[in-house]
DNA sequence: TGGATAGTTCAAAAACTCTTGTTCCAATGA
DNA sequence: TCATTGGAACAAGAGTTTTTGAACTATCCA
């Protein structure tokens, strides 16, 4: 992973709301619905969130009908590893 | 650790200057001259992310005549984990 | 079919961060 | 002492990111 890749995930992770929606997302599967109500949001600036989220490759969608599920990648939690300084990973 | 200091872990991390000055203080204390030398950035530059990331908790700088030796916190390992979703800890 | 709803996309505005130039302070050494 | 050097602080500008408002697409259901 280069530098531009780790600052990616890095800014990625830096806000507020996109930490709390992995928060809420890493344990559970969850759908925009779920989200929009959990953290009292324009809708729009919620997509626009978890669209950084997903470039950062953290999180992924999948259609429901009207709805979209909202997952953590099965490997979020390599990705950070990889974007953490190396001898700083926890 | 509430959200806002976690976005300032994070933030912190989320530059290349400054994910490279982690690297490089990652081993071993090196002195304000050094990592001038390694980065090729404006002094008050260089000034600007050290401070960044003093304040984030990340390094410590001491003062020695002339120059400052900075080294990683003690904790910066920690300080990191702490700062990152609590189940995507690696 | 047509209206309502969930979500996305786009453009413009607001807020923030990084960079640069300048000035200042403290320590060194002629 | 006083010129020089390493580093920090500040203000202004350039560049990014976040937020807002409006328009758009797809799905559902009467």
């Amino acid at each position: 992973m280069n530098v531009e890749e780790k600052v990616g995930v890095m800014k990625a992770l830096a806000d507020p709301y996109r930490l709390e929606i992995i928060e809420i997302l890493s344990p559970e599967i969850r759908c925009n619905c779920h989200l929009q109500d959990q953290l009292d949001i324009a809708p729009n600036l919620l997509s626009y969130h978890l669209k950084v989220l997903r470039e950062a490759g953290l999180i992924e969608g999948t259609k429901r009908g009207r709805w979209i599920d909202y997952a953590l990648t099965s490997d979020a939690a390599e990705v950070i590893a990889a974007a953490l300084p190396e001898r700083l990973r926890p």
